[in-house]
DNA sequence: TCTACGTTTCAAGAGTTCTATAAGTATCAT
DNA sequence: ATGATACTTATAGAACTCTTGAAACGTAGA
């Protein structure tokens, strides 16, 4: 991954309540959740829940998916892999045990 | 790691100054760097850079020691192992393989 | 003590992000 | 078609972040 790829990425967890969504949303996993949903179970109202997701899916995190007249969004795991990967090499050096990571323990 | 730690590390990860800033000092490693090298480096101007240094100082991910009258920077590992750490376990619903991590091949 | 140096703090301005209300688009049921 | 539902976009104001220049602070050396 490239700088320029990861920091969207970090802007994009760096809100609460995005933050709470994707968490959220990687908790439900792949049946992932309707705009609808998200917005009751993290009481936020749908029109400022939509700015959040907009911000979130234009960093890739959220996926889209139109599903009649709602729209499921669904965490992206396979960036979260790359930016797991990302903060091990290029933030630590290249040399997981210098982080301790252990993620394989 | 809670979300009320991790969301000030997003939050300072989320400028590029920032992001560069943290990405030297981990390649430096255990030495370090002043402010008026970082300054150089990077071509931010020290009073920009200050600014920067704080907030990544209070996210934690930065400590600062005085030196004379220099001020040395280091990049704080053991925070972002439990960074990672939490990627893993809460954006990954504690499944490390259900995100792929390989940090160990 | 005086001056120079490295760095931080302060204050002000520009630019961004956030939140809310209102309006718009698309889908479904009747 | 009509009306209701689910969601997004537009817009505007408040709140925050970033950048800069000037001033202040602490340390070191003459």
């Amino acid at each position: 991954m490239e700088k320029n790829a990861a920091l969207p990425i970090f802007e994009a967890l760096s809100s609460g309540i995005r933050l709470d969504v994707f968490r959220l949303l990687v908790r439900v996993g792949p049946a992932g959740m309707v705009a609808g949903e998200l917005s009751a179970a993290l009481d936020v109202p749908p029109t400022n829940l939509s700015f959040h997701l907009k911000t979130l899916t234009h960093a890739g995190l959220v996926s889209a998916e139109q599903e009649g007249r709602f729209q499921r969004y669904r965490a992206n795991m396979a960036l979260m892999r790359e930016l797991i990967a990302y903060l091990t090499e290029e933030c630590c050096t290249g040399m997981p045990e210098l982080c301790g990571v252990d993620a394989c323990a």
